[in-house]
DNA sequence: GTCTATATAGGGATAGAC
DNA sequence: GTCTATCCCTATATAGAC
């Protein structure tokens, strides 16, 4: 597995003591990424990480404070590729058009950094715990924003619930069942999704209530 | 939080010292499925399980050999669930529509035991560890038949990845954006999916390839 | 079937040298 | 910026009494 965002390979050669001038940060996230990926946060122990990079333990703690902070710091990563499609809510104007929109964008995000969304797919205990206890960094999330559309009682019940359903489906097309269209062009999978959602979200007007 | 397939409440008196014929083995997995959801299985400790149950930790060890035995348990609950589902999976003649009555048939599952989903859908990484590493309990599973089929080249990449989509709408829909549909009855909820699923599988044929 | 007490291990985190 | 060494705590698991 490997984060689409930085051209660094995860477990990489990357010259042993002279990237030292901060490229190391990154190096341990993605490193951390793979990780928690395949094993979980809780089961990933910051000498597998250490051991990986080439050095010790204890020299994490130089670039973090805690391991949780590796954690958040990953979610931040996600947060700020989201933060792009959540400038686009308008919870006061929301339609399933202008939904389709948001959706459309998040796509391209997913597709453009699917190992993120892998990671988070994998280990939503630790992260919701992670937004539980740490409060402080209202950094609004994602998620947060769409519970607000979801629940908001001006839209229709039917459109909400096909607006949950339209963003399952790119999740579920995407992240959920394993890697199973990873040998599909970005592209082609892309544009098989977007036609996807259009139908879930304007449905054939075909007599239904 | 409440499992639905179990008449017992989570956390109720439940005659202390006098059930003990064999209910306390369920009792700990309903507790277990509570906490496991709430904190993620590795947070969970088996000192809070035993304080919920109110005797001493030491006493899950004569119902469970190991923590891990657990959450087995409370996935094979799952399996059980699906296993009617999966009986109606032929490989060999999978269809869009074949594909709809089996998403339908999963919609009344998830709705009967959302919190055993919702409890699956947030210890993903956990759950997957244990699959791997007691590959001899070969339990075939529900996503690894769908693995099976969205892989099955004979059935067009179209149709496959709205197959993926279906699947994840519903679970979209029902357990990835927290609970935001709580207090919708299961009756409409579920008429709702299957009609999003239906116009999912079953897309307008206007003018695509 | 449940208890108390204890063994054992592993992981997060800190101090201080280089 | 990274290392070694160590502290401290928590959690799983076991032994044996009741």
């Amino acid at each position: 597995m490997q984060i689409a965002s930085n051209d660094a390979p995860s477990a990489t050669i990357a010259e042993p003591g002279l990237d030292s001038q901060g490229g190391t940060r990154e190096r341990i996230l993605d490193i951390a990424l793979d990780l928690f990926t395949e094993q979980g946060y809780e089961k990933t122990s910051l000498r597998e990480i250490a051991e990986r990079l080439g050095f010790s333990k204890a020299a994490i703690y130089y670039h973090f404070a805690s391991k949780e902070d590796i954690l958040l710091a990953l979610h931040l990563r996600l947060h700020q590729f989201g933060a792009d499609a959540l400038g686009t809510i308008d919870e006061a104007n929301m339609s399933p058009t202008v939904w389709a929109a948001l959706i459309g964008q998040l796509i391209g995000q997913i597709l453009e950094h699917r190992a993120l969304f892998v990671f988070h797919e994998r280990n939503r205990a630790a992260v919701e715990r992670l937004h539980r206890e740490r409060h402080e960094t209202e950094h609004d999330d994602l998620e947060a924003r769409f519970r607000e559309v979801l629940t908001n009682q001006e839209i229709a019940l039917r459109d909400r619930v096909r607006m949950a359903c339209a963003f399952g489906a790119i999740v579920g097309g995407l992240v959920l069942v394993g890697n199973v269209f990873s040998d599909v062009p970005s592209s082609t999978l892309g544009a098989l999704l977007r036609e996807a959602v259009d139908d879930l979200l304007n449905p054939r007007a075909s007599g239904r209530p």
